[in-house]
DNA sequence: GTCCAGGATCGGA
DNA sequence: TCCGATCATGGA
C-alpha cells in the first residue's frame, strides 16, 4: 500500500464539489470519496473522508506541488464570509457550496481544454482530452498508462489530419490555431498572468476559437485570475433569476469563487431562469440532498 | 431517432 | 451592431 499524506479534513475543502464543479476534466472518481487523475505532470490519488484528505505522495511533493494546486494557503473562509457581506442570496450560496477550490491548472492545458468544452458535453470533453493525451502526450513513469498533458512543443507541428483522432469535430482549426499562437509567442500566457483583466481577455480572444466565455475560463482556472467571471448559460439563467439587475461586479475581486459557487449552486438545483423556479430572489436557496 | 451540450464564428439584415 | 444559422460529435 502506497503511503500517504493526510491534511485535516474542513468544509472548505470538498474533494466531491473541487472536482465535479467543471472547471477540471482529468480527475475521475474512481470509488466514493477516493479521486484519482493527473495534473501538474504526475498521477495523484488523493481520498477524503470526515476527518482526513489524503493525498498519496510524501510531504515533499505535497508541499512543493500540490498544496498550491488546490490553492490551500488561501483562506476561502475568509472570502466566503466577505462575500456574504454583500448580499444574503450569495450568504446562503456560498454556505450551500463550500467546499469548492478554484485549482491552479496549467493555463495552456486549460486554454485547450476550454476550446474542446465549447458546444459540447462534460463526459465527451473528458474524452477528447484523454485522447489528446494519449497520442501526444508523455506517458507518466510507473503510471500504468496515464499520459501527461502533451506540452505546446510537442504539439507545434502536428497537422489537422493528426487531430483526427481526437474526433473533436470543428473544433480542431481551433486547437490548431491556439498550438500556433502560444508556440510562437503571438499569445504569451505567462505574460498575461500579470495583465489587467481587460487586456488579458483582449489577447487571448487572438485565438480563434476563444470568444469570451472561454476567455473567461482560461484567466480562472489556468492563470488563477479570481477575478474573472465565465458566464455561460447556465450563469446567465442563475444571475436573472437570483442577482437581478446586478453584474459580476457584486461579487469584487473574488467575483470567480462567487460564481464556481453559483454555477455548482445552480446546478444541482435546476435553475433554468426566468422565474421558473420559484418566482425571484426572494426564494430561499433550495437544498437538495 | 431526437435533442442538446460550461460557445464561437460567419453572413446577412 | 445585432441576430440566427451553422459548425462535428456522441452521450443522454
Amino acid at each position: 500500500m502506497q503511503s500517504y499524506y493526510k491534511i485535516k479534513s474542513d468544509k472548505f475543502f470538498s474533494l466531491e464539489k473541487t472536482f465535479n464543479c467543471g472547471q477540471c476534466f482529468r480527475f475521475d472518481e474512481v470509488e466514493p470519496g477516493c479521486f484519482r487523475g493527473v495534473a501538474q505532470g504526475r498521477l495523484l490519488r488523493i481520498d477524503q473522508d470526515t476527518q482526513s484528505v489524503y493525498f498519496y505522495c510524501d510531504k515533499d511533493e505535497y508541499d512543493e506541488v500540490w498544496n498550491d494546486y488546490f490553492d490551500l494557503s488561501r483562506d476561502y473562509g475568509k472570502i466566503a464570509g466577505d462575500l456574504s457581506q454583500k448580499d444574503e442570496c450569495i450568504r446562503e450560496i456560498m454556505e450551500y457550496s463550500a467546499g469548492i477550490r478554484i485549482l491552479k491548472q496549467d493555463p495552456f492545458e486549460a486554454l485547450i481544454s476550454f476550446i474542446i468544452s465549447q458546444n459540447n458535453h462534460i463526459p465527451r470533453i473528458k474524452g477528447i482530452i484523454q485522447r489528446l493525451c494519449e497520442n501526444f502526450g508523455e506517458e507518466i513513469r510507473g503510471s500504468g498508462g496515464e499520459y501527461k498533458f502533451p506540452r505546446v512543443e510537442v504539439l507545434a507541428d502536428v497537422k489537422k489530419e493528426e487531430l483526427s483522432c481526437l474526433r473533436c469535430g470543428f473544433r480542431d482549426e481551433y486547437i490548431l490555431d491556439a498550438i500556433h499562437k502560444v508556440n510562437c509567442g503571438e499569445v504569451d500566457l505567462e505574460a498575461i498572468r500579470c495583465m489587467d483583466i481587460a487586456k488579458a481577455r483582449e489577447e487571448l480572444m487572438k485565438i480563434k476559437g476563444v470568444g469570451p466565455k472561454v476567455a473567461e475560463c482560461v484567466l480562472l482556472y489556468g492563470l488563477n485570475n479570481l477575478e474573472a467571471f465565465p458566464m455561460d448559460v447556465w450563469m446567465k439563467r442563475a444571475m436573472s433569476e437570483l442577482f437581478p439587475g446586478r453584474d459580476p461586479g457584486l461579487f469584487g475581486k473574488y467575483a470567480g469563487i462567487a460564481q464556481q459557487h453559483i454555477f455548482h449552486y445552480s446546478r444541482l438545483n435546476k435553475i433554468k431562469g426566468n422565474g421558473v423556479v420559484g418566482s425571484g430572489r426572494k426564494v430561499a436557496v433550495k437544498k437538495v440532498l
